[in-house]
DNA sequence: GTCTATACACCGATAGAC
DNA sequence: GTCTATCGGTGTATAGAC
């Protein structure tokens, strides 16, 4: 919002500390529950309960709060995402991670955010790719392991499986429900016919 | 960002003249250019050459102005929709529309405003609805006239169009171009065979 | 590691004159 | 229809003490 811009080389604190995961965490749930308005570093410091300086003494500048979020989030999607590529039924814990797992409010949130701080842009383009990338490997996987073929590429099918299910989780959570339905239908029957 | 709630029965300038239409064309640069952030009415009047106090004649709170843009917004690209949906080849021209319009990264910033500004997801949520409307009787409409059938329903159909022409503007924008190329050819393949 | 205190900029919204 | 002037409030970020 505002324009200091001269960053001093002030003295800061560990990440990776106890109170450096607590204002992430209050500022996961700020930026879920309240949105992008509130995520400062006096809502920060409120809700953990000391005083707004110490925002400073853990993170630069709040944009770098911001990105740190970001990638300590990712990072635990890319983890819950490579877990379920290695269990027996791969595609439908991949399905469900997608669909269930990190907010539809976040997500969008973040992807403003990320029209306006560079390197968040960078960690987001990062993780699409990372988890696209796992996905593809996935449907390749499942199906030579099936033995089935499709006039659609994995890649494509990756493509189309991650564009349908953030749409779902958001539409959902917006209270459009057109459609959903019959889409969660044809999912289960592509997943059922890979599960024979 | 800041609190008077209370508003008062001031004097308001008329909604669709030239001043009013104005504003919303500058509104709608910088949140596209620059983000929700600089979205402020100081800003709006320094780009179009008034003082700020004039927005407030026009608009009755900064978030009115915002739901105002994006009804007009809507409007313009349900009435596109429309028109795409009555020509020749309309699901081919209502799928470049969906995928050429409006810009991915105004789509997101209005996302995570409509979180905040209860009034605009309200607008998100009828124009979904309606645009998704226009799309599932476009194609259900395509599918009679050809004769042809298919396992997916149309209004499955027509939310994976959405998802998908969404997901492909945004990865676009943002530079990943995974799996793009082959899923393109995936659309370009169903629409040709509608159209033979 | 955490605090008090503070500079400085900017924002939303209003009153009332021209 | 447009302006000057202003109030009250919040934000980022810093200096420096404990």
């Amino acid at each position: 919002m505002n324009n200091p811009k001269t960053v001093s080389d002030r003295r800061m604190g560990p990440s990776g500390s106890e109170t450096w995961h607590a204002m992430l965490d209050g500022a996961e749930y700020i930026l879920r529950e309240e949105g992008h308005a509130q995520l400062t570093s006096r809502r920060i410091a409120e809700r953990i309960g000391v005083k707004q300086r110490l925002v400073y003494y853990y993170f630069k500048t709040m944009d770098d709060l911001i990105v740190e979020l970001f990638r300590r989030l990712s990072m635990r999607e890319l983890e819950r995402l490579r877990e379920a590529s290695h269990s027996e039924r791969s595609l439908r814990e991949i399905w469900n991670t997608n669909v269930g797992t990190t907010d539809a409010r976040l997500i969008s949130e973040f992807m403003a955010l990320a029209n306006r701080i560079d390197e968040l842009k960078h960690e987001v383009i990062r993780f699409i790719e990372d988890s696209r990338a796992i996905e593809v490997d996935a449907i390749a996987a499942a199906m030579t392991r099936k033995g089935v073929s499709s006039p659609i590429s994995p890649s494509a099918l990756a493509l189309i499986a991650a564009s349908v299910a953030l749409s779902l989780s958001r539409e959902e959570q917006l209270g459009v429900r057109s459609g959903h339905d019959e889409l969660t239908a044809v999912v289960e029957g592509f997943l059922s016919s890979l599960e024979r």
